[in-house]
RNA sequence: GGGCGGGUAGCUCAGUUGGGAGAGCAUCGGCCUUACAAGCCGGGGGUCACAGGUUCAAGCCCUGUUCCGCCUACCA
């Protein structure tokens, strides 16, 4: 028996490690590849290998943790497919840092060793994030855990990307892309953060062959003028007028470069005149094409210039431009340096500045892709959710660009494509041919590229489930239910999977993408670890618990709205667990030796406080389904709350405190409760309690399972317990409205001995005239529960009378409530206080006063609404006069004691 | 430049057909009342950014202004 009982203070800790252990242990977060159940499948947002948790990630989690939950308790058959990305550039980053502690770099070591070690070191360190998910509570079916590199998740890359060529959706070619000179490697035009910076507008004359005047342009990067090889006007420029096909002598490099007329040209900016640098713009790489200029590429693979930089070869690319300027100025070619704010481009990865660069590349061709996407989400196939990122979602794919697929890193999937070094063949294939189909040697080299991590991400949702093979876990899965993740990868990874997706599997990846805002600091600030504004979830859980953890996130994800999290809310959530905790302990207590008994569901034995708190829990499960149908986390832990600590723990418990302890004041006098009314509590106790750790398991679920295991009467693991559903036999108007009553008078009663100061110590006589019936009916039989709760002396009820004296009074609907504080009063403090209640009460009246004076409201405002109004205002007034009454009385006997 | 979101109590925020301004935290007062001081009871606190408009009625709908945040963009 004392097993049943709970300890005094909720130790999260020792039973969250218990508890994940035995659902571990007991395959409860297993998916059915068949089953009679309906699917319900999510894939997670894969985090990278390298990653440790962070608070992105605890909320990601979190969230896909409730709806995997609910849905399995509402008798789903659900896969939450687990796993985590290859991370390219970030995993190749960390493992060349150690090596260069070792003093070694990738190319001393040679692609085949440096790929070796970065298996190595995922396979020590890259399961880190996936522990660390299982103390959040996660139930991903970790058995099905796949990795983007895994062999599977390879050949459905080699696959696609085998295909999209065959199917002219890849190609290959020369193109400006952006280039990150630390990282040695392409970028795709998302992985480009731009940011606002200070720098400066040059104007730099490049004068006519015959050194005179010449031409003035203006430039954010002079150093790129090394490579320039025109001077483009607008052909529409009156200043330039006849400058056609002339040629300017370009200063330090003492080349010649045509002056060219194109359309492109604003002729606001600056002087009007733009330099052209092909290989180093994009804007100006178009130009080139379209007039057959020269192109000269002046700085290298590694941000340093090249040798087509004459003199400053070998200068890094900032370096260059202070000494370009120092040139210029001193050749007296600088016209003049203006401050100019404009925004640049970093590498996501390692924040240098990207560089524009001409290079063979690999791209897809995603606008035949996109328009399906658009199709998808137009058509409701796949819904956005919050609504208002589907504009963004639609305006990014009808702007959409190709995409630079190729990184020149070694940790990646492998571009499967061979050159012949004898003809120049290209040949894309699933493995390398044995020979040449076009000259038949063997003399065939593979690129070396890799591919974006994103490619491999794009087919997460079907690679994960067994794809290019035709397997049962697709047909029972795809497309996955829901896919929840936040916005800042709504381009990197949700389109691309919507493109992937439709283009492979002929249906879209998901149904529903739940878009949820970011966890940022208390200030409102994004986390960073250079902010140091981070906090740790690890910690979060070791100190607070993962209930508490996961119950703020939830109360906290208002759609379309940033999580502002500090400790002290996560603080306030665990007193909310231990509330649940102790609430829980005080029922077991009483529940111990309980035993399921249908009498005990006989409704005729339930009292008001067990029809109210039936009725209330039925409201509480509607809502709170409603809310997760539609993502609403907020809603749906915020009425959880509200329930549990101010209606389950606040009223229903305290109400049957003396039903439970045996002291219920019988009419005669005697002190005792009836067996029957004892059954009838202890049923509706436990099964409120049972099912409201139920509609709790999904938010918070290492308590819920601690108390149900506790909690007589359950069977095996709440993950197994169906989710409540709704009975519209348990709602009850009439005891909601009776409650309604009981919770007025009583708090009506205890305001008066808060404001009055009367201590608890003190048990006061209480007088309730009503002219009611039924509202003195329902006083007297719940005469015990008022006294009780209000720690009373006595309490009468009688019709409207005489006023008894040395009284405090309060209004209350029909109720007028006179606390007797004979010996105690402070007439002038009741003079106060009543003062007060008259003015709250008159300003109201005046409100209604002006509504029911206003013909047109009479008139146009529909009949309810007004009678609502009239009925109101009769009601204040009668309050009004009735508190003026007493005023007047008190006022009297405080003239005259 | 384009787009999106937001401005409601001291703080953080709810407020889903326009008809009673709410919660949590903080604050103040009173309580160790037999589940819980990680608690109980009670109180105070808001021209719902500003200005117009629609309406009998606006936190909610429309227009404009302003401030903040974010996304996006090839204006040298």
């Amino acid at each position: 028996m004392s097993s049943h009982l709970l300890k005094k203070g909720y130790e999260p800790q020792e039973v969250e490690r218990r508890w994940y252990a035995y659902w571990e242990k007991e395959s409860l977060f297993s998916g059915e590849d068949v089953s009679d159940k309906k699917p319900f499948s999510i894939v997670i947002p894969p985090p990278n290998v390298t990653g440790v948790l962070h608070m992105g990630h605890a909320h990601n989690n979190t969230v896909q943790d409730i709806l995997c939950r609910y849905r399995r308790m509402q008798g789903y058959n659900v896969l939450w497919m687990p796993g985590t990305d290859h991370a390219g550039i970030a995993t190749q980053n960390v493992v060349e840092k150690g090596l260069a502690q070792e003093g070694k770099n990738r190319h001393s070591i040679g692609r085949e060793e440096f790929v070796k070690q970065v298996w190595q070191w995922r396979e020590k360190y890259g399961g880190l994030i996936i522990n660390q998910l299982k103390h959040l509570g996660a139930s991903c079916d970790w058995a099905r855990e796949r990795f983007t590199m895994d062999e599977g998740l390879s050949k459905a890359v080699r696959t696609v990307f085998v295909k999209l060529y065959e199917q002219g959706l890849i190609y290959q070619g020369d193109y400006i892309i952006n280039w990150c000179p630390r990282c040695r490697t392409a970028l795709s035009d998302l992985e480009v953060e731009h940011e606002d910076h200070n720098g400066h507008l040059y104007y730099i004359r490049y004068p006519f062959q015959n050194k005179k005047r010449g031409i003035v342009v203006a430039t954010t990067r002079p150093e790129t003028m090394l490579g320039d090889t025109a001077v483009a006007v607008n052909p529409n420029d009156k200043r330039y007028r006849g400058l056609d096909g002339k040629t300017l002598m370009l200063p330090l490099m003492n080349r010649g470069i045509p002056i060219i007329f194109d359309e492109y040209v604003d002729m606001k900016f600056g002087t009007g005149a733009l330099k052209i640098t092909p290989a180093h713009d994009p804007n100006d790489f178009e130009i080139g094409l379209r007039r057959n200029l020269a192109i000269i590429k002046v700085i290298g693979k590694d941000g340093r210039m090249n040798e087509h930089a004459g003199r400053f070869q070998g200068k890094d690319r900032f370096e260059c431009r202070e000494e370009v300027v120092q040139a210029l100025r001193k050749e007296g070619l600088l016209e003049k340096v203006e401050a100019y704010q404009h925004s640049v481009g970093h590498c996501y990865r390692c924040r240098t500045t990207v560089e524009p660069y001409l290079s063979k590349q690999w791209f897809v061709r995603v606008k035949p892709l996109a328009e399906k996407a658009i199709v998808a989400v137009q058509t409701g196939a796949t819904r956005i959710i919050p609504d208002t990122w589907t504009k963004t979602y639609f305006e990014w794919m009808n702007n959409i660009k190709d995409w630079c697929i190729s990184r020149q890193i070694w940790w990646g999937h492998r571009i499967p494509a061979w050159t012949c070094e004898n003809c120049g063949e290209m040949i894309v294939a699933m493995a390398r041919p044995a020979v040449c189909p076009a000259c038949e040697g063997n003399a065939l080299v593979q690129e070396t590229d890799v591919l974006d991590t994103w490619f491999s991400s794009a087919l997460w949702p079907f690679s994960t489930m067994g794809w290019p093979d035709s397997t049962q876990t697709l047909k029972t899965f795809y497309p996955s239910s829901v896919l929840v993740t936040g916005f800042d990868i709504l381009f990197f990874w949700v389109a691309r999977m919507m493109m992937m997706g439709l283009h492979f599997m002929k249906d879209v990846p998901f149904r529903d993408v739940y878009i949820h805002a970011l966890v940022r600091d208390a200030e409102g600030k994004k986390m960073s670890k250079s902010k140091g504004n981070v906090i740790d979830p690890l910690y979060v859980i070791d100190k607070y618990g993962a209930d508490a953890f996961r119950f703020t996130l939830a109360a906290f994800a208002a759609q379309g709205r940033d999580i502002k999290l500090s400790e002290d809310r996560i603080e306030g959530y665990r007193h909310f667990i231990n509330k649940l905790w102790n609430a829980s302990r005080f029922a077991l207590m009483h529940l111990s030796d309980f035993e399921y008994e249908e009498s005990g569901q006989d409704t005729q034995d339930f009292s008001l406080a067990d029809k109210w708190i039936l009725s209330r829990i039925n409201g509480v499960v509607e809502t709170v389904t409603e809310s997760l149908d539609d993502y609403r986390f907020n809603d749906a832990a915020n009425s959880l709350f509200q329930f549990v600590w101010h209606e389950l723990c606040d009223w229903y418990l305290e109400m049957v405190k003396p039903v439970l302890y045996g002291t219920v004041a019988l009419s005669d006098g005697a002190i005792e409760t009836s067996p029957s009314r004892y059954a009838t509590t202890r049923f509706v106790l436990w099964s409120t309690l049972n099912e409201t750790l139920r509609l709790l398991h999904p938010f918070i679920p290492f308590v819920t399972e601690e108390i149900w295991d506790k909690l007589p009467g359950t069977e095996g693991s709440i993950m197994k317990a169906e989710f409540p559903v709704i009975s519209e036999g348990r709602n009850n108007r009439e005891a909601e409205d009776a409650m309604r009553v009981l919770i007025g008078v009583v708090s009506a009663i205890r305001n008066i001995r808060g404001e009055m100061n009367v201590p608890p110590s003190l048990f006061l006589e209480t007088t309730v005239q009503s002219p009611d019936k039924g509202v003195k009916e329902l006083l007297k039989q719940h005469r015990d529960m008022i006294v009780n709760l209000c720690r009373l002396k006595s309490l009468q009820v009688a019709p409207p009378g005489e006023r008894p004296t040395s009284s405090a009074t309060s209004v209350f609907g029909a109720c007028t409530i006179f606390v007797s504080l004979k010996g105690i009063i402070d007439f002038e403090l009741e003079q106060a206080r009543l003062s007060k209640d008259i003015t709250k009460v008159s300003r109201e009246l005046d409100g209604i006063g002006k509504k029911l004076t206003n013909e047109d409201f009479l008139r146009k405002a529909p009949q309810e609404v007004v009678q609502k109004v009239r009925e109101k205002g009769k009601r204040l007034m009668e309050k009004k006069n009735k508190l003026e009454n007493h005023l007047s009385t008190v006022s009297q006997i405080a003239g005259n004691p």
